[in-house]
DNA sequence: GTCGGATGTAAACGCCTGTTGACTAATTTC
DNA sequence: GAAATTAGTCAACAGGCGTTTACATCCGAC
């Protein structure tokens, strides 16, 4: 036998890249920017520290890439609902459908670094979401009240999604799908029902 | 004159903690715990470094102390509401009509230190706020739907302080109590409203 | 007035942080 | 298969962190 069970470790650059980018999601999201140190990062994707700076240049760097990249990602998942899709929606991010139970995405768009460009991304994000979202109950431009209704939407999923993953307070710690669709449905049908 | 415009500073003990436990929970509510030196804090307070250890023994202590403060600021000002009032109630903490528009006490909530005693603190209070407004609601112990949902209306209104006070999304961000008022109220009753 | 505890100061401590440069090892290219 | 390029390793760095220690200063009691 040459190699059967043998856990080689082929050197990929791309692959690398990409357990680094995971690590980095997982850390910042549940511990915060500031918390996390790139030793923990590197550690948890079983790299090498000075990778990190390799690859993105600087811890900045890679918080920026995890940003975009999960971007990315819930605009894959996100697009093109109707109104009484959304909730249904939201649930299943909050309740982690895809991974496991864990809404990292959107609790990282809570987590600030203090770095300007960093946070540009991250409130041009929100700022497309709740467009997005206001036009889906009829919002035209220059209609306030209905754009701070999406936002005051977003905000209370956010809070939701980071009360989840950092405190273990049950039932709402806990809570599955099931669960969590009745009181979220009310909350956004009540929130964007327009006044 | 012998003392008149000078801003002769006294010593005083009990004056210097709350300079400091003001500063801290500035800090902390914005930055977060991670982000926040002790020297940004005594500084802020215009007070050496080493009185931190001196009257709160650590860092950790301090913000156990911020958020203990906060805690009972909180219970004074949010004791013996009627259900109808509660949105009231919230609005007026997101607008911060107490302070300059900064709902730290709330955020404060949503900000771990990674202790655990400290995080026991934060998540008591959680529990304690969510059992009195589902109690309102018309909560009974084991209703464990009636609870969560509680929760969820706390989990929405952190998110809305959170998001208010870290990015700059308007109109939001800059959002009044009157503007707030008739979202939030609208948000409240839908999720609190036994089904 | 002076003594003694309380209050504030300054500098240093050891540790951990993010980042870098010189190096080795694997992989691709020809 | 040798050369060249890419991927990964290791150790050290300068700076900032929380904390402590030894010292100056103020203030109230006697």
């Amino acid at each position: 036998m040459t190699s059967s069970s043998a856990p080689i470790k082929r050197r990929d650059a791309t692959r690398t890249r990409q357990l680094l980018l995971d690590a980095a999601r997982h850390r910042f999201a549940s511990d915060g920017y500031a918390a996390t140190t790139v030793r923990d990062i590197a550690d948890d994707a079983g790299v090498n520290v000075a990778l990190i700076s390799r690859y993105f240049s600087s811890k900045e760097g890679l918080f920026e890439a995890c940003l975009t990249s999960s971007v990315d990602e819930m605009r894959r998942t996100a697009g093109g609902a109707r109104l009484d899709e959304v909730a249904e929606r939201i649930v299943e991010q909050l309740a982690g459908i895809d991974s496991d139970g864990f809404p990292r995405h959107l609790v990282l768009l809570l987590r600030s670094s203090g770095d300007a460009r960093a946070d540009e991304i991250r409130v041009g994000m929100l700022r497309t979401f709740a467009e997005k979202l206001a036009s889906l109950a009829g919002w035209t431009e220059g209609d306030d009240e209905l754009l701070l209704r999406a936002q005051v939407t977003i905000a209370a999923s956010l809070g939701i999604a980071l009360l989840r993953s950092n405190t273990r307070l049950e039932p709402l710690g806990s809570a599955g799908r099931e669960d969590l669709i009745g009181p979220v449905t009310d909350l956004i049908t009540a929130i964007l029902r327009k006044p």
